[in-house]
DNA sequence: CTTAGCACTTAGGCGTGTCGAGTGCTAAGC
DNA sequence: GCTTAGCACTCGACACGCCTAAGTGCTAAG
């Protein structure tokens, strides 16, 4: 009973149940593959696979179908990712031009993603923890609103409607603006809001009140520019690929629309030597996901960005591992240009 | 055989349907309706209504569901709409306090309305088409890039970094932007990028190149910022609520994703004298929504955009009409104030 | 170690029979 | 003229029993 042979039937269990959905024998293994050797040893490579708790039997009479250690495995084993095809090197060209705007660029990249894979595409858009105050600008609206604009070195723009004394004139806001950006310009944006209100107390008395109000609210700005946001895509391929399950897809719907969940689901993953993640069912701690893997990697300057896959833990692990790591290669080719 | 009393034997079948999901007979009917009158009775009631075409049996022996012509009688029928109970008072008022981040706002909004009535929340942020230009800003980046800065009367901002020749110094971006702002302060943001471009003819020679990228990506900011942006919650819903029929919920979550379809199908709708609009199963045009209704209202200034609630044409849509209503009326009193 | 053969297990498909809910119709009652 | 009770009829849902096909484990031989 050799041990490579084991080892190849397994691979073919589980690329044959992906497929096919339904657990697989041992007859119809030989049939599908060239093993070389009859039913009866695959039987006796299975019930070895049986003991090793790699792949189960749902009853008595069944074909067998992998279990979450089983893909497990699997997923270690593979060491050529599987090159993508020239349509799909194609889309991901296509995606690549004719936009500029950051926002689309990760919209479209979710969507083919999604599309490629046929599973759920999750993208975190990047965090940015070491941005700096590039710019800040504060307009009156009339009535007591200054509409408050806090701009990063990394291009991204929050703003808020902050209510002030209404008898703060425009050239106070000047003053107050020249003072916080002499103050806060360069600062990381976690400092931000101290920065800011230090920046006041040095004012003349009449802008104090207002200041402190502004800089509070520039704080406030600066822990919210760094808020993690999650996209996504593709949501109809779970109820596809879930077919008879709808008891099982309500609590990967709600997770899902849980950016919380998501983003600790990332932050967990650990990429391993070939630069992905790959998380399967249960090995994620959130329960609505137990029948779910995740295939994620990170992206972007220091790869701090994650963007990945979500699907029933029986997916295409080969497929999803190679589309997430081409589109990830993709973004970060873009993120750098 | 009395009409009011068909009406409300029509009435009782919704509501019974509505709850139980099953075919309701004439037996269950009497006796969980004070109808006064005896089951054959009933019967006689459900054979004329079935006549109209408002009820259907699904076979020979169950008892009868109402056809989409019967939910637009009965939706058509409610005019007191039921008043909302303390618990969803409060909680819209919570979602009113502690947030004047018009985005965070209505994002909190979609998630209460999706929890209020159990069904998918669509809400489509205001798209100002009279908005104006109240500021422009133009931030040097260094090595040529220039972020531009459209900041319009409604507090909408929105930013995109353009590549203009690397000799464009930071006076000359001070000089444009006042020409610009000159120009097209106070513009309707349909012109912006016309007038930008008119501005730039008469500039100096040097700041002409320059000014028209500028001009162009300004015009650009401004269509785009007027784009429709579609925000929604309550994905999960839908799985519970379809129950066994995960055929049906695919298309609808592939809907779902195409911002357009929703655009569109919010566009058609038209509000009635109450102020609400229902559309019932196949009466919207897009095919993978022939099974589910909308309910929306206007909500903002003018109502110009649309808010709303999504579900399978069995929906509760006392309910729903009364929490959309509710909710868009909460809504439009925070965007005045 | 591999293979063929065989007895054993069991899910799933299929036909049958029963049960119950619900209907339509008719005739009697108010 | 509307309402009601009674009754025969129609089907869907469910349970039961049967059979088949697929797949297994085991054993004995190559």
């Amino acid at each position: 009973m050799s041990v490579p042979r084991r080892l190849e039937v397994l691979r073919a269990i589980v690329e044959d149940y992906v497929h096919s959905r339904e657990p697989v024998g041992s007859k119809a293994l030989v049939e599908r593959h060239q093993l070389g050797v009859s039913a009866a040893t695959i039987r006796n490579d299975m019930a070895a696979l049986e003991e090793e708790g790699l792949i189960t039997a749902p009853h008595t009479s069944a074909g067998r179908i992998p279990t979450e250690h089983g893909y497990r495995y699997f997923v270690d084993q593979i060491d050529a990712v599987r090159p993508l095809s020239h349509a799909e090197r194609r889309a991901i060209q296509q995606m690549l031009e004719g936009t500029d705007d950051l926002d689309e660029v990760l919209d479209r990249t979710v969507r083919l993603l999604a599309q490629l894979t046929n599973q759920v595409a999750v993208l975190q858009v990047p965090q940015f923890s070491d941005a700096t105050v590039r710019h800040i600008e504060l307009v009156g609206l009339g009535a007591g609103q200054v509409l408050t604009v806090l701009i990063t070195n990394t291009g991204k723009v929050d703003q808020r409607v902050v209510v002030v004394p209404p008898e703060t004139s425009d050239e106070s806001l000047a003053s107050l603006k020249s003072a916080f950006l002499a103050a806060a310009s360069g600062q990381r944006l976690q400092a931000l809001g101290e920065v800011a209100g230090a920046a006041c107390e040095h004012l003349p008395q009449s802008l104090r009140a207002p200041g402190r109000i502004l800089a509070r609210a520039l704080g406030s700005l600066g822990d919210n520019s760094m808020i993690d946001r999650i996209i996504m895509a593709g949501t109809a391929n779970l109820a596809r690929s879930t077919g008879d399950f709808p008891l099982t897809i309500t609590p990967v719907l709600e997770a899902l629309e849980e950016q919380v969940v998501l983003l600790r689901l990332f932050s967990e993953m650990e990429q391993d030597a070939r630069g992905i993640a790959v998380q399967i069912g249960r090995e994620n701690l959130y329960g609505g996901l137990a029948e779910t893997s995740v295939v994620a990697t990170g992206y972007g300057p220091g790869s701090s960005a994650k963007v990945g896959v979500l699907g029933p833990t029986r997916m295409d692990y080969p497929t999803s591992m190679a589309a997430v790591r081409a589109v990830a290669r993709y973004l970060s080719r873009i993120l750098a240009g």
